[in-house]
DNA sequence: CGCGCAGATATAAATAACTTAGGTATGGCA
DNA sequence: TGCCATACCTAAGTTATTTATATCTGCGCG
């Protein structure tokens, strides 16, 4: 089918979301981490990594201010509002039903 | 901003390939199946079914032969090739990799 | 002191997979 | 006879991605 992704299509909100949760962070740091986390089996490439921010933005989910980083830089920090908060529960609920779905279907077939 | 779906987009090749490895099914009872075995949790539209199957059916991944069903109906089975068994497990693979990240992500965050 | 790289942002064009919304045909049953 | 469930199909539109490109800045190194 498409080339190996290395991102479901679809859960890249829940990523973003989840991992903004415990505290702000600027895109760069949320990709890295998100890497990290998953063992490097999942990959955000920053052409969808942006876009999928601004989308979030623009939902109200997530608000950014511009501060410096550790290292002296400026970048964006990406902070879940209270929208965000509820909108993370729906998707990990759907994501929780959906993959679960799946999980049988393999395993009943 | 994720629709409510009712399939996580890139999985319905994986669905239907594993929902034919036992034994050849048609169109119409593939989705059936799919619906009652993930515990209505997934569901199949028509508009998303015929073009994965002609999708599959174009990779060699699955072969088509109009036929009876036992209700007596003329429908199109389809049945998993050699190359269709091995796409099956990498897409099992990939997925097994793909959905246990998004587990560290949902847990570590 | 200049240069390049890693960190950091961003957007545009192309693509793939889906949703939505049609449409056709047939066998069985009320 | 007329309708419903079964069974197939396609087109247009939407969306999230991939791929590619672009810009800016601190820092380390030769």
């Amino acid at each position: 089918m498409s080339r190996p992704s290395d991102l479901i299509q679809g859960t890249l909100d829940l990523l973003i979301l989840k991992t903004i949760s415990t505290e702000p962070k600027h895109g760069w740091a949320i990709a890295k981490r998100i890497q990290h986390v998953s063992d490097e089996a999942l990959q955000v490439t920053q052409g969808a990594l942006y876009p999928a921010l601004h989308r979030l933005e623009q939902q109200g989910w997530v608000s950014a201010k511009w501060r410096k980083t550790e290292t002296g830089r400026e970048a964006k920090f990406y902070q879940l509002t209270k929208a965000g908060a509820a909108q993370l529960e729906k998707e990990l609920a759907q994501w929780e039903r959906l993959s679960n779905g799946i999980g049988l279907v393999i395993r009943l077939a």
